[in-house]
DNA sequence: CTGAAAGCGCTTACAG
DNA sequence: CTGAAAGCGCTTACAG
């Protein structure tokens, strides 16, 4: 180390003194940092973790980064990362479980503190390669239930969203309704799926007057929405509940396309509450995820995972934001 | 090494093996990789980092991910990292030159390989900070413009999008327009709306017919963009360019809120192309930015000044995406 | 074809 | 209060 020779004090003393340790003198201490400010010297991080075996990194894999809902959850993950002094490795492009096992290698490669999973698509058979890796490690919304001992789960409650949706629009007296499904997220379409149709059952809706839609699996879910829209045909139904805010602005659109007036003839209901929902025609009612505390949330779990403190999985709340896309029942498409 | 006491070789010979090096014998590589694949073993890319002076981790800093349009960005740079096996150590939530700053000096003490930073807002004030870090760097659609030895820049070229814009809508033989800017981009909010001025003017349309608005630094685009088009009161305008699809989609907003109707009172066109720009209402008429290709040109770029290669600035062009939200003029608003 | 040794840039127990 | 030494897990020039 160049400056311990120009501070004329050893190596030793140098990192201490950087460090603020109390055992060097105050005096040494001055000289040193003003010494090391004037050379522009920068620790290098990667020897420290080398030494420490401990990276202060955490990994961060994400089915989507062009999707703005995974955006806003890496965003929240981003800042208490940022306030811990810690860094996040991101794989952005992880689509299938294959990829994201591949990118959780690539992580545990580079010796990562721990793992966040965002959408994963992971399930049971992946849980011995998971324990093999051996890395703690936090699944956000995952779309696969299973157990592992290095892991947990932080996740939007998708049943109570799917009653959130039923109850509001049982308040506005639909009678017959509609689910527009997306094939790729097998746990939690489930989920939401049936916390709406069991609250509708609850209310005395009967089962015939539930329809279920589904797309493709390979076309994005705005185009998937958009196609369920222009080609969905069941007499009377005034309500439709999708599973998310993009199939919901496709359905809109794919409405508007066969002159079906959004809310008179069609309430329509949308999860997530991206940003631009407030913004759509007309303005989407739709249950809110709280994206950045998903993120947060899961910074939590891992950072007690990481130091081996007993943490369980944790359900976080939806709300219903009610916008103008719903309306009380007037008439349901053709009659 | 645990593996090299159980394949009766060294510590060097194992590391080889692993490499792939052929001076290794065939069946003694054979025999570690077996070996290998059974305990499990992961080389420690972090002590290979240390070793070799080079982390093959390239950081990211980005003004905002819960923006999709850096998320965009951001996919097409993990894409090259992704086949260049190469990592992406983020800073997800950089909004001023500051913080940007800040998290470059946070991934220079990582060592990271080099450095990408996305709506930069840096200027020729923080040139000699730049220099000092020696990290080669390249700025993709930086706001402001300035020279540094270690960094390039990728661009949209902001002054054709503009004028792209003006003659789309000259050709439809619009007369009084305006340019709906965004405060917090000096370089490029100028070059799109001088772009869409000087071309206006070269086809005959006179100065006091281009009106310009602008909104509150600390507003978002989105809410920036309804609140001009709430507010905005200039008789006989009938086109208005928008600097973003943001601003756009607020503005198509704010003109519903008021009953004027778009494209048939009022034509606008966005800037950026946003994935939910085919489904707003009215389909979005828009530049669009290549952003995938940004972020992969930014990692082309990169490489390039990494392995001290003579490379230049890049300017990518856009295009036009017509769409619904314009059409020929009939009349303005108020008259 | 294989190995012993040095070194990447740090931290920290041990000794003084 | 300060320093010499060992070690984190690799790679690679040098020697054989």
């Amino acid at each position: 180390m160049d400056i311990a020779r120009r501070a004329d004090v050893s190596h030793t003393t140098v990192s201490r003194a950087l460090q603020g340790n109390l055992r060097i003198s105050s005096p040494v201490r001055m000289r040193i940092a003003a010494l090391a400010q004037e050379m522009g010297y920068v620790p290098n991080a990667i020897a420290r973790s080398l030494q420490q075996q401990q990276t202060r990194t955490i990994g961060v894999v994400v089915s989507d980064m062009a999707d703005p809902f995974w955006g806003e959850v890496v965003k929240g993950i981003d800042i208490v990362c940022d306030s811990n002094n810690q860094s996040l490795l991101l794989h952005a492009a992880a689509h299938n479980a294959t990829h994201q096992l591949g990118a959780m290698m690539r992580l545990y490669q580079r010796r990562v503190d721990g793992i966040i999973v965002v959408d994963s698509q992971l399930g049971p058979e992946d849980a011995k390669n998971l324990e093999a890796l051996d890395t703690p490690t936090v699944f956000i919304n995952s779309q696969r239930v299973f157990e592992s001992a290095t892991s947990r789960t932080v996740n939007i409650d998708n049943y109570a969203g799917g009653a959130l949706a039923a109850h509001h629009l049982l308040s506005l007296s639909h009678q017959k309704y509609a689910y527009f499904g997306s094939p790729k997220r097998p746990d939690s379409n489930r989920q939401r799926s049936i916390g709406f149709v069991d609250t509708l059952l609850a209310h005395g809706i009967h089962t015939s007057w539930i329809h279920r839609a589904e797309f493709p699996t390979d076309v994005a879910d705005i185009d998937g929405g958009y196609a369920m829209a222009t080609t969905f045909d069941e007499p009377g139904v005034s309500a439709v509940f999708c599973y998310n805010d993009a199939i919901a602005l496709g359905a809109l659109a794919g409405f508007r396309a066969r002159g079906i007036a959004v809310p008179h003839k069609i309430s329509v209901v949308g999860f997530d509450d991206l940003a631009i929902a407030r913004y759509s025609w007309p303005p989407l009612s739709t249950v809110a995820q709280p994206k950045e505390l998903l993120g947060q949330t899961a910074m939590h779990t891992l950072g007690a995972l990481i130091d081996g403190l007993a943490v369980a999985d944790v359900i976080l709340a939806p709300t219903m934001v009610v916008r103008d896309s719903t309306s009380a029942r007037l008439k349901g498409i053709r009659s």
